[in-house]
Order: structure tokens, then C-alpha cells, then sequence
DNA sequence: AGATTTTTCTATAACGTTTTAGAATGGAGT
DNA sequence: ACTCCATTCTAAAACGTTATAGAAAAATCT
């Protein structure tokens, strides 16, 4: 007889271990260690197998396995909601969680609010093991989050890096170059009273920003004021606002470096709002996730960065942290396309 | 004996059934009934185990409990990723996150890029049970995933509404009142021949505004001209090109309706390298999730879309048709804030 | 042929939870 | 004193998986 009349129903139900157990006559751990590829099954039961369950759909219970396992098969990316910096994190998200799909991996997702405390999420997850491993971003040089994790050899991976970034998996945008280039940019263009809107100094990148800018303006002897934006979670009007005011202060600036689209437009509509234009009065440099300055204003001088990358980066990372605890991090760190500026 | 010397390690193992019980000296299916309140069980052993299970920080083990009920304590967000929504998809994501912060769900994100199939997802987390429910955006008029759940009496609510939206929970921006005032205040301000730039027409919102603009334009005998952009994924490029042709071909349009902060920056840029500046030669109404166009372009007319609550109430539509999935679905239609407007 | 090893499989148990059926206790009704 | 019922608990089983230990069969060695 078939197996097909057993309920009569609605087809069948969902396959498990024991279903190929049943059809293939042998016993649910040896169907278990065959799909394992473990060593002591032979091929040939091995194929018969894996041919049954590919015939049923067999899908590993993720309940059964967690809890067999104490694996939960979910990378959790805690995620800081920053309106400045959505658009890069909402395309993080985005490409971490096609990278997944061909994995066993399940993406969750924990967003923080600028008032929560980061460490909560984090310290959530780890005690509960809700995930095998995290990814984060806008991580600070000395990063709380980062430091519990290693102290308990948790799985995990930044975007971004920390002080201790030759000790775990990060990702990360080479902002001292950006900054670098970017000025030396500025001053190709002619621009010598530079005004670096920096981020809010300890997240990490905004120092990497910081050298990068005054070394370069240091050796052209350019003049190069760093602001720093008025918090992390600085609204757009308050840049603009913050801009006008530092023009009517300074009237001598006459290029501007900038880390997010945000941040760049409120600059521009700051200074136009004083009958400044760009690429006429003044130069602008910004990096950007999603393409929008470049199409909208295309006097200013764009960086993309690719948060493509960076998310299939960080979920590999962070999968390898998790299966290959012993061998060295997976690191990277992103150099900006000099090419993209020159061309400009 | 006390038990805090088994492992002698590294303080104490996570808490399950049975160290309450072991403390408690209640059987460990007495302690699950009584901290699922069941009426079955004296309060006096309720309020010591209650307590029991405080002291110690007990928190249920997802996959025993998965294992056991079949529940996943999962809501899955199947996310659109155009670039035009990103803005308004990492919004809503974020407070969908943070109101299930308070439950026993969590939040599993599956983005769907443009060129994927939508349906994939969906039968992936239905066929494999991988969540308790479903939440999805940018829906369709006729859409399969809203059919294929309601057909399977999968729990799900939408961003947005189907045809069949009587029978499932939503959350939805009336967007036809939404064109009708943003048409109505472009004729108030002496505007009479508008451009709505609609998304593709498949999407049930794009209907509504079209039909919500043409009322108004008929009210008032104003010259309407609907533009279907290009592709649902339209960069923002093609947006500003389009503009500028439109332009070239038709001079005296003066007024646009836009859905997307993307679309409006591009068509305000195409207008303005035409020589053609907003508040001045034309006028064009969006409506926006985080706040930009605004600060950035006051002259615009914005209507805020407040993503936090259609995120709130998404969550909590959803939890509803998991729990009680014979009351009828939570739906909410947000009126656009008409004062807003009319404040310009 | 007997002893030994290798190959290949199975039985059992366990992860943490909840459901079901039933046991023990005590109080009320006759 | 007996039954009956309500109250409050417990024992056993089950969800699907994998790890461990060991059994059966086949192959190799002496």
C-alpha cells in the first residue's frame, strides 16, 4: 500500500525523521547521521536516503533541533535606528538577510531607540540564547557590547571597529581614507576653509574621520574646523540650523565633509538658504548608501558605500564565529573608491 | 544539600521547569500549570512558585516550548525593499520590533528584493512553520500572499490593503484622501495643472491616489495628468530624468503629488535644472515617514505618514489573529492630517 | 576455524515543555 | 461509615532531534 491514504485529508502531514524512518525501513537515528554525511553510515543507504528526503520535502524541525542542540539557527543583528544613518542600516539589514537565505540561518531582528541602553538587547539575547551569534553597528571605541560578548566568547561581529578589533569579526568603511581623500579633494577644487561635520566622537569612525581629514588638511596647510554634529540622533533641522549659524559665524568656509546623506542635504539647504550654492560657493563631500545626492545635487562629490558587501561580509563572518570559534576572526575594512572621486 | 554546588563552575545553569521544581518540591507539570495560571492549581503554590521563578530570572526555553505546541513565538516581517519605501520599511520595522519588545514574540525579518518572487517567503514560512504569523507591505490589489494565507487561515496582517481587506487585518494610509487634499491645497495656492506621480498602478495605494486626485481635480476643473513611474524600483535618476522630459514637453505644469520623499527630491531637481524652482514656478506636495523634505525644502508640502504607530498597530493586529483568530480583524485607515496642510 | 577488527546499523536517552489522565486528599451529603 | 464530588496535585507521554553506547554482520587476520 501507498502512504498516501494515512490522514485522507488535507495531502500530508509535514515529513520528519520518522516519516523517512517509516519509508525507508531504517531507524530514525541512522536517517538523522545519513543526512549528517556522518562516516559510519555507507553511501548506499546514505543515497537512498537522502532521496527519500528530498521526495517528502524533509525540512529539519527547528524546535527539535534547538532544543537537541541548544542551537537556535538565528543570528540576531541589533540594530541601532538613527535616523541619520537609516538608510545604511536599513541596507545592511537588507543584504544580511539575503546572505542568510542560502544558510540554516534565520535573521531576527532587535532595533535599539538612541534611549535605550545597547547593552540591554545584547545582554538579552546572550542570557537567553536567542541567537548564535549577533551583528551590530554604530559601534563606539570602546564598545560596552563588544566587550561582554568576548568576555564570554559569544559569537559575534561589528560593523564598524572597536579598540579591540584585532580580537573579533567586524567590517568596516575606511573612514580615515575617505576623510583623507575627501579633502585632498576639496583641495584640488580650491577649498581651503574646511569644516569636517563630524559624528558624534565616540562612535569610533568619527575619530578614524577626524585623523584622516586633519592629516590631509595638515599637509596641504589647509584650514579644517571639526564640528561635531549635536547629537547622535541630530535632526535634520538642527544640522541646517547648526549650518547657517557656523556660516553667518565664518563666512570664509568654503567646502564641507560629511558622513551620511542627511547630514550633506541639511548642510546644502543650509547654505542655500544664506544664497551659497554648491559647487559655485562651496564644495561638499559626503558618502552615501542609497543613491540619491549624486542623481539630486550632482555638484556634490559623492563616496558610495557598498552596504551590499558589507552585510553578505558580516553574515559569513559571523556564521564562521559561530562554526569556527578557534580560527582567526573574519576582518575587513573597506577602501573608499579613490577612482569614484577622481572622476569627478 | 543545597543545589549550588553541582557544577561548582560558573554559577548556575539557566533555570528550567525543573529547578523550580527541585526548589519548589512541586511537580515540574504542577510548576508549568501554575505559571500558566491555570485554575487548576491553589494560589498559595501560584505565589511561591511565581516568586521561585522571579528569584531565579526563569525565562521558558523557546525550542521546548516550540517543540511542545507547535508555536514558534515568531512574527516574520516579509519586507519590500525598494529603494523608493526604504525610508518608510526601516521605520515600520523598527517599531514592529519595539512593540514586540513587551511580548513573547520575536521578530524575524525576510526582505524581498524586487526581482524576487513575493510568494516565495511566504509559502517558505507557512510550508516550514517557521513563524506564528506574518506581516507584509506594498501590497497588491489581487495579492497572492494575502490569498494564499487567507486561504490557508495563516495569521497575517498587511501594510496596506487588498481587495479582500474586509476579511484580513490592515493597517492603511488613506492615501485617496490623501491626493484629494494635497490636490485641493495645489489649487488653493493657484495651481491648475498638477502631475500626480503615481507608483505602479498594481499597488492598491497607487489606485487610491489616483482616484483621490482626479475627485479633486473634477471638483475644481483643474487639468490632471497621472505619470506612472517607470518601475516599482524607479531610481531615483530616472525619476529626475522623467521630470525633466515631462517638463520639456508640457511647460505649464505647476503642480505635483508625489508619494515618496526619493520622487520628490528627484522631481524638484529635474525642475530646478530647468530653472524652475518650487514655491516659485510650481508646487508639489509628498508625504513623508521620516522627517527631511521639510527642513531641507520648506517650501514643499509635506504630509507626515507616522510609521510608528501603523507599526504598533501591525504588531498588535497580528498577535490578535494569532490568538483569537475568530474575532474579527484589527483594521485601521489613518486619515492624513489635515491641519498639517493647511498650516502651510 | 576461531579470534579480532571493521563496518554499519539500532536502542536508549535526553533536551524543556505541555497535555492528558488519573491519584490523593479533604469536605459534604446521605 | 459510605459514597460522591471538588480541589489540588503527580505520572506518563509526547513533540523532533541528536549523542552515546553498544549490537549485528561482514571482513580480516592468525
Amino acid at each position: 500500500m501507498t502512504k498516501k491514504a494515512p490522514a485522507s485529508k488535507a495531502g500530508r502531514e509535514k515529513p520528519t525523521l520518522k516519516t523517512i524512518s517509516e519509508q525507508s525501513g531504517m531507524a530514525v537515528p541512522t536517517v538523522s547521521r545519513a543526512l549528517a554525511d556522518a562516516p559510519d553510515i555507507s553511501e548506499s543507504t546514505k543515497k537512498k536516503i537522502r532521496q527519500i528526503a528530498k521526495e517528502l520535502g524533509y525540512i529539519p524541525n527547528r524546535a527539535g533541533v534547538g532544543l537537541r542542540t541548544g542551537r537556535t539557527n538565528v543570528i540576531s543583528l541589533v540594530m541601532s535606528t538613527e535616523r541619520e544613518m537609516m538608510n545604511v542600516t536599513a541596507r545592511l539589514l537588507t543584504s544580511i538577510g539575503v546572505s542568510l537565505r542560502e544558510t540554516t540561518y534565520h535573521l531576527n531582528v532587535v532595533p535599539v531607540l538612541p534611549d535605550d541602553d545597547p547593552m540591554d538587547a545584547v545582554r538579552y539575547i546572550v542570557e537567553n540564547q536567542t541567537a548564535d551569534g549577533i551583528i551590530f553597528n554604530q559601534v563606539r571605541t570602546e564598545d560596552a557590547r563588544a566587550r561582554y560578548l568576548m568576555d564570554r566568547n559569544f559569537p559575534f561581529a561589528t560593523h564598524g571597529r572597536t579598540k579591540w578589533a584585532g580580537q573579533h569579526a567586524y567590517y568596516d568603511f575606511d573612514n580615515f581614507t575617505y576623510a583623507r581623500l575627501g579633502v585632498d579633494e576639496l583641495v584640488r577644487k580650491g577649498r581651503r576653509n574646511i569644516v569636517l561635520v563630524a559624528p558624534p566622537l565616540d562612535q569610533n569612525y568619527a575619530m578614524e574621520m577626524v585623523d584622516g581629514a586633519k592629516a590631509a588638511a595638515d599637509k596641504h596647510s589647509a584650514s579644517l574646523h571639526v564640528a561635531q554634529q549635536v547629537d547622535s540622533d541630530a535632526t535634520t533641522l538642527e544640522t541646517r540650523e547648526w549650518a547657517t549659524r557656523k556660516m553667518a559665524s565664518d563666512p570664509n568656509i568654503d567646502g564641507f565633509i560629511c558622513a551620511s546623506t542627511n547630514a550633506t542635504m541639511a548642510v546644502v539647504a543650509g547654505m542655500e538658504s544664506l544664497g551659497r550654492y554648491v559647487g559655485k560657493d562651496f564644495d561638499i563631500v559626503s558618502k552615501e548608501a542609497i543613491p540619491l545626492l549624486q542623481f539630486v545635487r550632482p555638484e556634490i562629490i559623492v563616496v558610495h558605500e557598498n552596504v551590499d558587501i558589507t552585510g553578505a561580509f558580516l553574515a559569513r563572518a559571523t556564521i564562521q564565529a559561530i562554526q569556527k570559534p578557534d580560527i582567526s576572526p573574519m576582518q575587513c575594512l573597506e577602501v573608499p573608491d579613490i577612482n569614484a572621486l577622481r572622476s569627478l
